[in-house]
DNA sequence: ATATATTACTTGCAAAATGCAAGTATAAAA
DNA sequence: TTTTATACTTGCATTTTGCAAGTAATATAT
């Protein structure tokens, strides 16, 4: 920890490239395997994914959840922790939309952010957090 | 820039543990010289410190302007695209007051912040976009 | 006028993080 | 029983970071 300003606190933990598009992904689908994570259109390395879901779990943001009826498969989740990251994306993410040349603006996803954040937020974060909980899968 | 996700192009842009540290002591002191900067509580080395001024400048969130009567200083203020960086900085610190332990919360500043949000982010935005203008500093 | 101090960087180098490709272990499917 | 799928791990080259010291231009003090 660099100091208690709860913005350089925060970056310790997701200030990186990486990081915050593993929760990007856990809110547009709210569950995601290890496999999925390497499709997404950025191309994680394997390794930096690995690291990445590690310090995500260890940090409380992410759960790891087994996968219904297959040993090998997981499930990553948003924990409340996790979800409660979505207005700081939503704003980086409209932010992106409105001040960065050659990015996918005027999505569905941000004009509906855009219209009426706060019935927005709530929606999507309720969502997420009512399919919380369920056995953690252990990593020992 | 990785792919044409909001998210994905601003960490491309500020997507690391310094940038928005940056953007914060100019958000909460308007302006700032060189040598400010490196003595905030983080100790962000020179090295590092001149590389970040310089993109947040090639992205456009910062100017450089030269300092009133003196012409070894410099300026930096945020622009008005960094100014609408904003609220995303103030999520990501209402989120770090609230989810990470041994962090300052309770600050005067994130207690204004949470009781009323769209105003307090108006004022402080409003306030930091009054002083916008002046001469650029020309780095050759 | 000269010497000292400020200021904004730059440079060199060791250490750490990143990115790519390939490998491994376990379980599932054929 | 062989092949495939899944979730990682490993090795290694490249890039980024961090620390300490150095430099050039201006400002201040004598």
């Amino acid at each position: 920890m660099r100091s208690g300003c709860p913005i350089s606190s925060s970056l310790d933990i997701f200030g990186d490239k990486w990081s915050l598009l593993i929760v990007r992904d856990l809110m547009l689908y709210k569950s995601r395997t290890y496999g999925d994570f390497t499709k997404s259109a950025e191309k994680i390395a394997t390794n930096i994914l690995a690291n990445r879901l590690q310090l995500l779990e260890d940090n409380g943001i992410i759960i790891k959840l087994p996968y219904p009826g297959n040993k090998v498969k997981a499930l990553y989740k948003l924990s409340a922790k996790g979800v409660a990251l979505i207005p700081a994306l939503i704003e980086i993410a409209l932010w992106g939309g409105e001040n960065i040349l050659d990015t996918d603006d005027g999505s569905p996803f941000l004009k509906e952010a855009k219209k009426n954040k706060t019935k927005f937020l709530k929606k999507i974060m309720d969502d997420l957090l009512e399919e919380e909980g369920g056995d953690r899968v252990t990593t020992s």
